[in-house]
DNA sequence: TGTTAGCACTCGCTTAACAAGAGTGCTAAT
DNA sequence: ATTAGCACTCTTGTTAAGCGAGTGCTAACA
């Protein structure tokens, strides 16, 4: 059977009305409902069509038709052709860009929630294919040195390494001499086990405290591979009966808790090649976390410059208002990505 | 009326009886569960009294009884003067300290909800009354340099510091010594604007970079107004028909989401002096917290070494098995309070 | 005087029965 | 190919009846 632009108008028209009502929806109304000007009798016929089909279902005979997640993608991938609009006023929010980037993601997290009355995560950009950009060795007191190693980007981190014996002034210039000029620009993969040996040989009897700096330089370069997530307007679920109900609002709630599970979405999300836009829709089966079966999910990733790449997305009922979500986040996934743009200059 | 020993015994049966099921009871069940070989009828007198001084109600006529807030009260107040238990089997889940704070406590959260079966909260030491240890500055690269500031309890910041003209090895040095004699083992309140126009002086045209890092001192050692709040088992509530409700339940995982409102708690339990355990419950109206009206909370402050204190807490129905909350609660704490003991030495 | 047995009464919950409404499938007419 | 009409199905809401749990009260009992 063929899916003629008649079917199609009628899909579209079921699924809209559904994603507004949340109902299921008739005949009857779709025959008023459209522009088709078409009895109800024949909408029934088309509707019997469309159901062998796969593109709707009847939750129970003398019910109307819901779309099942076929009809959600395909309203999903012909919606995505057009153009979505912009959302303007999201913009003002995000004007003033917070100094803590903590802020910054739980902020982007609420307004995405509060926008589009669902529950959303942000997470921070992850860094990828990182070089050592800056170390300092510095003696806090006798037995206490303070590693600090700055990774292109700016990641800082600050590593205390315990010592049996004082390090003199000079030992410690010297160290740190040797330690900018062996690993400075360097990634990850190009500190090899020959530069070590090297490097720890030139240290003499320091070697082993070396080893352990050297171990903080791979601690900050290295993938980051638990990643922080932000998440807001979980209780926004409740908004929708049918992900209300207690077995699911208890998994959602646990993922958005233990943010481990969002984790893999953003791993599905950063895989996955994505359309143009780098948005990706999951209809319900399709989502990777097996708590978000009755969901849709939509995702985008944002660049915060070089390598530095996260993840924003939005957790709703499959009678998602697509539309508006898709343009919503795109909105949001420019201003990230400008934002490190502009920070540049 | 006096509430002599057999009410008392009466009541506690009933509250029992409702931790259990969650049900009203009625008269025949007490008469049959206690060991006072007492009829139905006599039991109802009593409870009759008892409802009358406000410490059990009735849903409905013709339903059993249930605690009132009052009737919690006295049941935990009388259950805190005995030594709870100790729960041995969670002793060996905390073994092994994380290196990281984070997940150290997050941890404790889970570890609290999944033995419990309620909602918990875990709050990061917060530090108050800290001291500066050592100040770095180095050079990055031309226009920028890092500061690190560490203060007592090893709390770490960096921060990148933009300057219009480099800054030579000399000034530099020049520079780091005078912050750290002028600063070292101060504490917020002592570095005043008179210490800070000498230091500007002293610094000569660096005097603007020399309030950066003063600014940037200050932000280490200030007593952190935002504080973290790890939770876990927030989708517990779920297994609570009276806290389920749609609206309660969607305003208690509102505020596990943003985490703000849990920190209401903690001033709350931090201000109070609390009983001698440190711990506090909070049953119903009680709560400092509108959205958990209906629910109980029991919070303890541990210690993590001189002035870093922060609170851990449960959160579930008023019908809460406040015996083995409180116990568990207690020996978590302790766990806490030792494990910077043991970190010491 | 405290305790108990018995009984009538109340109230909420469950079930069944019923009516109304919505929607479908099919057939026959257009 | 489209539509009107009709019988049928299934859901939802309402009402009524019956059941069970529990109380309050009274009278009998030790």
């Amino acid at each position: 059977m063929q899916l003629d632009e008649r079917k199609m108008k009628i899909l579209q028209a079921i699924i809209r009305n559904y994603l507004e009502t949340g109902e299921p929806v008739g005949s009857r109304t779709i025959s008023k409902y459209t522009d088709l000007n078409l009895s109800s009798a024949t909408i029934r016929n088309e509707m019997s069509d469309l159901e062998e089909m796969g593109y709707i279902l009847q939750p129970h005979t003398s019910a109307g038709r819901i779309p099942s997640d076929k009809g959600y993608r395909l309203y999903v991938d012909s919606m995505m052709e057009e153009n979505a609009r912009q959302v303007e006023e999201l913009k003002e929010m995000l004007v003033e860009k917070d100094e803590k980037m903590d802020h910054l993601l739980k902020q982007v997290a609420k307004v995405l929630a509060v926008n589009t009355n669902y529950a959303t995560m942000v997470t921070a950009p992850r860094v990828s294919g990182n070089k050592v950009k800056f170390i300092q060795l510095s003696r806090v007191n006798e037995e206490q040195i303070l590693a600090v190693v700055v990774a292109e980007g700016n990641i800082i981190k600050n590593t205390m390494i315990n010592v049996d014996e004082p390090i003199n002034d000079e030992v410690m210039l010297k160290l740190n001499i040797l330690l900018n000029t062996s690993l400075n620009g360097l990634a990850i993969e190009e500190i090899n086990l020959a530069l070590i040996s090297k490097m720890k040989a030139q240290a003499g009897e320091y070697g082993s405290f070396i080893g352990d700096v050297i171990d903080a330089v791979a601690e900050t370069i290295k993938d980051d591979d638990d990643l922080e997530v932000y998440t807001s307007g979980a209780n926004n679920i409740f908004k929708y009966p049918e992900l209300a109900s207690e077995q699911n609002a208890s998994g959602l709630i646990n993922a958005f808790e233990e943010k481990e599970l969002l984790a893999q979405l953003v791993d599905s999300a950063m895989d996955e090649t994505g359309n143009k836009n780098g948005i990706r829709v999951y209809i319900g089966e399709e989502s990777p976390i097996q708590s978000m079966k009755d969901c849709s999910i939509v995702t985008a990733n944002y660049e915060f410059g070089e390598g530095m790449r996260g993840t924003i997305g939005i957790i709703g009922p499959k009678r998602m208002d697509y539309e508006k979500v898709v343009g919503t986040l795109k909105t949001i996934k420019t201003q990230l990505d400008t934002l490190y743009q502009d920070d540049k200059k």
